[in-house]
DNA sequence: AACTATTTATAAGA
DNA sequence: TTCTTATAAATAGTT
């Protein structure tokens, strides 16, 4: 929709491809919002830039997270998980070898002040080995913390529907039992969360 | 774009809504495609119709996964340098000087092919404090995530408690106001978090 | 950052 | 649903 129609294939030009990113970017964001509030469902959209920054649009009140936790419902129970345990290969692999790899270092330190054997470029391969030691390790610690609060999540949810219900029981049966409004049960629970 | 204006509004005919929905899911998602061509980048575009079905696109070789793990770790660094409330005084020193560290390092970077008057000791000092922003950043990351997962735990010991006293109350009505154990009220709720 | 000439998306109708 | 068509919207190239 422009001066000539596109051929769709990566835009070489560099400022002419971030120009378009800018305005395209607006456009689907734009859309995605429409599309949310005509049809009234759940969208969302993540858009990482060359440069790694995140554009995202979410639909209503929902958090991303929910939204995230609904597609990873949905893809395991069609069995699409790619990732089954949460734990890759390589997750195991580097795992496994941490406990090696700090021996391995320890004696590298240790032994390093009297011998000069050991020399820089030694250090160099063990500063990278254990750097990425350190990045999976990372990564797995921040994966369970956001697994952890995704369950919480959840359980308050349903925790919240249950209590929800038992309340409207109860108003129920205060309704049937005392048909006299003077007389209805005064409630002892304290409704310590609204 | 069509023969009238649309108001921006739920569309409330149940079937007009529903081609509608068809429709524009379909632009959408054609737009994202297009979008992740012509300028390279990655999208990830979740739907869910009102009915809970998943339409979803994911550019390029990524797994919407992957995407969805990008997304977690750049929410969780934006959250920590976003956060007004709750980011100590200490730790906007640390984040107030991140971007401008982050420039530096870009101009040492980038000039440091042709000119030699950068040393290695500006580098020493450079890793240093990328170090330093580093390590805040992480700990207040942490930091933030234990404060999430512990406050979810509370909420939930409290509704399990607001739970129980009701559940307790509701029997007591019961044994009351049905004293033969044969016409006991059944329980409607379902129990669904033992 | 604005401006248009065009293309593209789509609302309504068949 | 699917196709057709008039019209609204998006946007490519230009200034």
């Amino acid at each position: 929709m422009g001066r000539r129609k596109v051929v769709m294939k990566r835009i070489e030009n560099n400022s002419s491809r971030q120009v378009t990113f800018s305005k395209r970017r607006g456009g689907l964001i734009k859309k995605a919002r429409e599309l949310s509030i005509l049809c009234d469902v759940q969208v969302a959209l993540l858009v990482f830039s060359s440069r790694g920054k995140l554009y995202e649009f979410c639909s209503g009140d929902d958090s991303l997270a929910d939204i995230i936790e609904r597609y990873r419902n949905q893809s395991e129970e069609a069995g699409t998980s790619a990732n089954p345990q949460g734990v890759s290969l390589s997750d195991n692999v580097a795992l496994q070898s941490t406990t090696e790899l700090l021996q391995l270092v320890d004696r590298y330190v240790e032994g390093s002040g009297e011998d000069d054997s050991v020399n820089v470029n030694d250090f160099m391969q063990l500063e990278e080995r254990i750097d990425a030691a350190l990045v999976q390790v990372r990564r797995r610690k921040t994966e369970l913390m956001m697994d952890s609060v995704m369950t919480l999540q959840q359980q308050e949810r349903l925790l919240r529907e249950e209590n929800e219900l038992l309340e409207e029981e109860m108003a129920t049966i205060n309704a049937e039992d005392h048909p006299d409004p003077g007389e209805t049960r005064r409630p002892t629970t304290l409704n310590l969360l609204r």
